[in-house]
DNA sequence: CCGGCAGCTTGCGCTAAAGCAAAGTCCACC
DNA sequence: GGTGGACTTTGCTTTAGCGCAAGCTGCCGG
C-alpha cells in the first residue's frame, strides 16, 4: 500500500527531487481520500484545512462570482498538487473543487506545510513552480479573452484539455471525463448555446464528434488551425 | 546610500522577515539601475538574466501574441518584486516590462537566486506567496472578463490603479502615472475606441475627469457601483 | 419497459461593442 | 512660435454572439 502510493507520487514533478526515505516520511502524514463523482473535495471560501495531490481521477476547479456567475479555473488530473491556498497565505479556499468522476486523493493538514518546506526546501522551490505555471496559463487564458474570437478560444480550450487528459480513440482523442457543453462555454467565457453552435459546426465537418458530456477530437490538426485564427 | 537601500526594502513584503545584517548581505549582490521614461526593463522572450525590486517609479508590463496583439499584464509600483521569471523555472522572460516614467529598480542576477532562497528559506515563502497574489489577481481579471460588461470591466481597472497608483488631487484621486485610452482598452480586454465613448459619458456626469493620458476618479464610490454591475 | 429530466440543438431577433473613418486638440520639439 | 505627430473624440456601419424560446434525445431510476 505504502510503496503503491510512494510509486505514484513519486511522478508528481513537486516530489521528483526526493529521496524515497523522504518521500516515505512525507506521506506518513497524508491520508488517502475518496470523492465520489460529483462530489466536492472543497468549497470556495471555506477555511483551507488541507493541501492535496490527486492520486486517481478528475477534479474541475470552480470560481464562483458573487453575482452568481459562475467559471471552469481548470481541471485537475492525476499526479497535481491543488489546494494550495494556505502556501499562497490565503486563509480560504479561493474555488470550489469537485470530482467529475470517482477519484482518490492524498491529503495533508495544511498546518503541516511550513514545517514540510522547512524539512525540504525543495517543496517550496517545487510548489513556486508549480503556482507559477499556473500563473502562465492565467496569463495566457487573459489574452485568450481579450484578443480571440469565441471559436478560437473554444478550439484552444479543447486542444487543452485533450493534452491533458486525452485518450486516443479509434477515430481520433476523447477527453476523458465527462464534461458538458456548458462547463467548456464556463471556460472560454461564452454561453451553453454558443458552444453548442460551434460544436455542431465543427461536427458537421467531420472536426469533432460528440454526444452528451462527451467530446472526440477527430482532426486536432484541423483545430489547431482555427485556434490559431487561420479557421476562417 | 546603503541604508537608503536598506530602509526602502524593508518595506518589500519579500524582505521584511529578515534582519538587517540580512538584508545588507543580499543588498551586497544586487545593483541599482536607472531605466528612463519609456525605457525597457526587460523584453519578452530574451534571456531571464535577472530579478528585481522595484525602488521608484511604475512599471507597464505587457505581453504581445504571436499575431501582434498586445495587453497590459499589470502595473508595477514601488516595493514591488518583479522579473521573477527564473524563480518559477522559466528561461525566458514572459513578458514585456517598459518604465512609463523615470524608475529606479535594484537587480540581482537570476543565477543568484538558487543561493538565495537556500540561505533564506523566507524569500522562497515570500516569493510564493507574491506569485500566489498574481494567480488571484489574474483569476480574477479572467472572471471579470468572462462576465462582466466593457463597462464594468473599465470601472474595474481604474478603482485598481486608482487603488494601487493613486494620488489624493483636490477633486478626487488621480492615477499617479501617465496612462492612455490605449493602455485602459489593454488593461479591460477591448478597444480605445470604446474605453474614450466610455470615459467621455463618465465625464458627463462628473464621475471622473480626463486628459491627455492623465486620468482622475471623481466619485470613486459611484464608479465602484459601475463596476459591480448597479451602474445600468 | 417506461417516464421524466438533464443535457443538447436550433431558430430568431437584438444589442453591445468592434471596425472604420474623419476630425479635433494638445504637447514636444524644432 | 509654429508645426507635426501622438493622443483623443465622435459619428456611422456592421456583426459576433447573447438572450429567449421551443423542441429534441438519450439516459437513469422506478
Amino acid at each position: 500500500m505504502a510503496s503503491l502510493d510512494r510509486s505514484i507520487v513519486a511522478n508528481v514533478p513537486i516530489f521528483a527531487s526526493l529521496s524515497p526515505d523522504e518521500l516515505d516520511a512525507i506521506l506518513r502524514d497524508a491520508r488517502s481520500v475518496r470523492y465520489p463523482k460529483d462530489g466536492a473535495v472543497f468549497d470556495q471560501g471555506t477555511e483551507a484545512h488541507s493541501f492535496f495531490v490527486l492520486l486517481h481521477g478528475h477534479l474541475r476547479v470552480e470560481k464562483t462570482t458573487p453575482q452568481g456567475q459562475q467559471i471552469v479555473v481548470r481541471y485537475v488530473s492525476a499526479g497535481e498538487l491543488f489546494g494550495v491556498a494556505q502556501a499562497m497565505a490565503l486563509k480560504h479556499y479561493p474555488a470550489t473543487a469537485i470530482a467529475v468522476v470517482d477519484s482518490v486523493a492524498l491529503a495533508w493538514p495544511s498546518t503541516l506545510w511550513p514545517e514540510l518546506i522547512a524539512k525540504f526546501p525543495a517543496l517550496a522551490a517545487g510548489a513556486l513552480q508549480t503556482v507559477g505555471s499556473r500563473l502562465q496559463d492565467s496569463q495566457a487564458r487573459i489574452l485568450e479573452l481579450s484578443s480571440e474570437q469565441v471559436e478560437q478560444r473554444v478550439a484552444h480550450a479543447l486542444l487543452r484539455l485533450a493534452k491533458q487528459a486525452g485518450r486516443k480513440v479509434e477515430h481520433g482523442v476523447e477527453i476523458d471525463f465527462p464534461i458538458s457543453r456548458q462547463d467548456v462555454a464556463e471556460m472560454t467565457g461564452t454561453t451553453l448555446h454558443t458552444v453548442s453552435r460551434i460544436l455542431s459546426a465543427w461536427e458537421q465537418q467531420g472536426l469533432v464528434e460528440g454526444g452528451r458530456q462527451r467530446i472526440v477530437l477527430r482532426d486536432p490538426h484541423k483545430l489547431f488551425g482555427i485556434a490559431e485564427g487561420h479557421g476562417k
